[in-house]
DNA sequence: AAAAACACTTGATCCAGATCAATCAAAACT
DNA sequence: AGTTTTGATTGATCTGGATCAAGTGTTTTT
């Protein structure tokens, strides 16, 4: 191995205190010396690359992963081949939290691009956040938020067509990235259409499409996986259901 | 007020420890001292009936909900007067996990019928699980329940069809019955077709017509909102997708 | 007891998005 | 540089479930 190799992970080995996400994740919100006792327990590997897993579906639950940076996808894999893709991650984002009660994951974990995975024993975190209350409390919330997230999608797959759900889908994608310091509006993808698809409960062809209709109705500018979004505004009102014409729909 | 009706209230003022739920509710995995503990903050009202809210959406976040008897159905309202419904909470079932992180609800809540609920201030629970480390763990264990449990339904709602969708909610009902003490073979159903497809992302037509099929295919006996499942494995199989000729479907 | 409101069922028709099929384009591999 | 593989686009067709419509049964109101 080339030194420069181990210079550059050497780079992605930061404290918690000293990580930009720090006011994203799971710190977030505890003293310093609290961030220090954490920072003892988290474990940072090296860059994972694309296609490689985080955990299987069935594997026994240890630790919770958070991305440094790169990007996830948390997918339900069923018998037969197919899965159902539940979620793709950005830095700062937990992953794993519905192992907790049966200590074994039922969903299976890959990066889709270089990433850096943070790694946090379950059983330790649980520990020290019986003495570090702001910490139970960051916890509560994490949980909670990623409960409302689901609730969310559950709605959008529930009473959204196909061009609310992909105008949904890249403007969350375009406020995680701002509040990540990225540009909220040129971006790239770093998974397929078919993935895209398979989260949105839609098919690959109707992602295809609706690119294509979103750039003819000048609502962003698409060229493979590089995404400029010309009109955020418009954009939330194709959210929202609203007609060509300006109208809103009644009811659902 | 009739003395009777006073006496009835008394009866539901029963203590955790005395409770029948709670081997599913919150105390479980409690020391028996822990759980007075936990008794004590735990507020019980007098019954709700059929419309009743618990809370509303927007409504600042106090309390967790636990159905003690009875029914209640959770929704998202939105702007246009429609809804999604989330979820139908059976004895022993948390209500109100999402509001943790915002301490504001964003769901709605309304009991199905005649139903006793519990209340738990949130942060008494909290604080009180700051101390006794058991109780924290359950907490974890029932928000990643939650996570789960929503991971289900959106792999329901992203991957299945209409049958797939209704044969996985009546088994559903099934098994909680059962876990409950109830028959989980016959039951009554407290919320109407159209929330159920609601719920399922189904037209009621959808939902009506399934119940009339499923009853000329022999897997049940429906009368209005009283259930008999007749073929629990069948219908097992109809969850899988099945095909009638006993078939496995190729991917999804 | 009649009337009104509501919940459910059943049939007929329609359509958004799936599926099938054919290219096309960009990586990845010889 | 050429070949294969994989991903994306576009068009044609099909279909599951929505929507529309009409009627029935049940509960609530008066």
């Amino acid at each position: 191995m080339s030194d420069r190799k181990v210079i550059s992970f050497e780079k992605i080995k930061i404290a918690c205190k000293s990580c930009s996400l720090s006011t994203l994740c799971l710190p977030m919100g505890l003293e310093p010396n609290d961030v220090d006792r954490l920072d003892e327990i988290v474990k940072r590997n090296r860059p994972l690359h694309r296609g490689d897993y985080l955990f299987r579906e069935g594997d026994k639950f240890q630790c919770l992963y958070i991305v440094k940076t790169g990007s996830v996808k948390t997918y339900a894999p069923s018998e037969d081949g197919g899965e159902q893709v539940l979620g793709f991650h950005l830095p700062g984002e937990l992953i794993g939290l519905d192992a907790i009660e049966k200590s074994r994951h039922h969903c299976s974990a890959r990066v889709l691009e270089t990433s850096a995975v943070c790694e946090v024993p379950f059983n330790q975190l649980e520990e020290l956040s019986t003495t570090i209350p702001s910490l139970q409390h960051q916890m509560y919330r994490l949980l909670s938020r990623e409960i409302s997230q689901d609730e969310n999608m559950l709605t959008l797959l529930g009473k959204k067509n196909a061009e609310e759900r992909l105008a949904a889908f890249l403007l969350s994608l375009s406020e995680r990235f701002k509040r990540r310091g990225f540009s909220p509006s040129d971006f790239h993808l770093s998974m397929s259409r078919h993935e895209i698809g398979n989260y949105l409960g839609l098919a690959v062809e109707t992602i295809s499409r609706l690119f294509t209709r979103f750039q003819d109705e000048k609502l962003l500018k698409v060229e493979r996986k590089h995404i400029q979004l010309l009109d955020i505004e418009r954009l939330r009102c194709v959210v929202q259901g609203e007609e060509r014409d300006g109208n809103q729909r009644l009811f659902t």
